[in-house]
RNA sequence: GGUGGGGUAGCGAAGUGGCCAUAACGCGAUCGCCUCGAAAGCGAUUGGGGGUUCACGCCCCCCGCGGGUUCGAAUCCCGCCCCCACCGCCA
């Protein structure tokens, strides 16, 4: 959720800053939704004054001045109840397009309105040369008998995976490694439930705008969660938190659901684009003031580990229109694909600033002010992903995968071989 | 899943229809006095959201959540959630 309070002081500034991503629908109207609001809020707020002053004055007055006293007051509650619920209609209204409304995004975005128009901001780490024709991780991976999909379609359909034999030890590998990179920088590492509350949900920004992203308990009323992320952001909501407390750190590891929705026909095979997978995603809440520092360092937590598994990528600025919702600003890193020779995304970091803050009321206090913290994600291993471009970046020619020195310790092996 | 108890400020806890909602009482915290300094003692302060105003201020809402009764609800009624204890079940 955005302020509405800027809507409604500077609606120039709200227009100037959505025009980056093209404009947005719906400005016009929750200001005039606000404004309708605040009037019926005005009249309600008199009544309630008046009827209040009545009521105390029954308590206080004699016996034979009640009759007449309690009947000015129940005019007053009469008429009270007859625009409360305009009142009632009216925040939700507010609420609804208020709802849509995505943050503003930063000034270091670049304009645009589709993914044509993010920025390459740089390419990192050699791209390795082989003098035999590299192979896709789909074809590495059956060799090397990583995973099973074609089993797994039976069981579950397709998008799915069996992990199995030395692609589970290397997962395990893989998150312990970031587990202890992240502890070692102060976040604290947690196993976040996957099945939240709608509350949740909404909260971060994933409804009611991606609704057809996730999976749901229609049962229950509890959504799957695509990302550590809902569960990390919800833990402190409704909660004040000291100002010397920030940064909150936490790293997060769970598997995450996606429906992956009007996505068919593309990656069809292997670890790339499945229903479930597991990640462990870096969450910070932090002072306003400093959310642009924590950002900085949550991003160089994923270059430093994309660097340790010595994985070449390219740095992804996206341009406005291409943000989701909460995201006043989001960089991608894909990583370098050999065998597909394309690139792909490993990582995504994200500054919601006060977005997702101001739906899951998270605030901070100093003892002088109260203000809105900013909540921040980014990717620490999206661990399918990363063993794709793992085994892609450091086959060999007879079909065997080197473990990168740095992951060495956490796998107890150097190579992946049948 | 069953039975019983409970959810009031940072914490503990009183409050069973208006005279107690910024909310008693206790603790903690902050500031001041006292002191060479500290403890003790004394005094003051110690919620959030919103509207309006240039401002001082004035007003509204919040006692787990949502409804209802009433001129008036922390208090009475209905539904839900959560916590604790015991029983049942369970990886």
């Amino acid at each position: 959720m955005i302020d509405l309070k800027l809507l409604r002081e500077e609606p120039d500034k709200a227009k100037r800053l959505y025009a980056k991503r093209g404009g947005v629908e719906g400005l016009e109207r929750a200001r005039q939704a606000d404004a309708t609001y605040r009037e019926i809020l005005g009249r309600v707020e008199n009544l309630r004054a008046e009827h209040n002053r009545a009521s105390k004055a029954i308590a206080r007055a004699e016996a034979k001045d009640r009759p007449k006293a309690i009947a000015e007051a129940r005019r007053l509650a009469d008429e009270l109840k007859s625009i409360e619920p305009d009142l009632d209609q009216a925040v939700r209204e507010r609420d609804e397009i208020a709802a849509y409304l995505p943050n503003f995004p930063h000034d270091s975005v670049p304009d645009g309105s589709s993914e044509d128009d993010n920025v390459v901001e740089r390419e990192v780490g050699d791209k390795p040369e082989f003098d035999f024709e590299p192979l896709d991780h789909v074809a590495l991976g059956e060799r090397l008998r990583l995973f099973d999909g074609e089993r797994a379609a039976k069981t579950s359909g397709s998008r799915f995976v069996y992990l199995t034999g030395m692609g589970v030890m290397l997962e395990l590998a893989l998150v312990r490694f970031v587990m202890d990179f992240a502890l070692e920088r102060g976040f604290t590492p947690v196993i976040p439930p996957v099945l939240v509350l709608e509350d949740a949900m909404y909260g971060t920004g994933f409804l009611p705008t991606d609704e057809h992203e996730f999976y749901k308990s229609e049962r229950d009323d509890l959504y799957l969660t695509g990302t550590s992320e809902v569960a990390l952001a919800a833990m402190h909501s409704g909660e004040i938190v000291a100002t010397a407390e920030l940064p909150l750190r936490y790293a997060g590891f769970s598997s995450c659901f996606r429906r992956e929705a009007g996505s068919y026909g593309r990656d069809t095979k292997g670890l790339v684009r499945v229903h479930q997978f597991d990640k462990v995603e870096q969450f910070s809440f932090a002072h306003p003031d400093d959310s642009w520092d924590e950002y900085a360092t949550i991003r160089t937590n994923q270059e430093r580990i994309l660097q340790a598994l010595e994985i070449p990528y390219r740095v992804l600025v996206m341009c406005a229109g291409d943000l989701g919702a909460s995201a006043a600003k989001k960089v991608d890193h894909e990583a370098w694909l050999p065998g597909a020779n394309r690139y792909m995304e490993v990582t995504s970091a994200t500054n919601a600033t006060d977005y997702q803050a101001r739906r899951l009321q998270v605030r901070c206090r100093n003892g002088e002010e109260t203000r809105l913290v900013h909540t921040l994600n980014g990717t620490a291993c999206a661990v399918g992903r990363t063993i794709v471009a793992l085994v892609e970046n450091h086959q060999r020619a007879d079909g065997s995968v080197a473990i990168p020195e740095a992951l060495r310790p956490y796998a107890g092996f150097d190579e992946l071989r049948l």
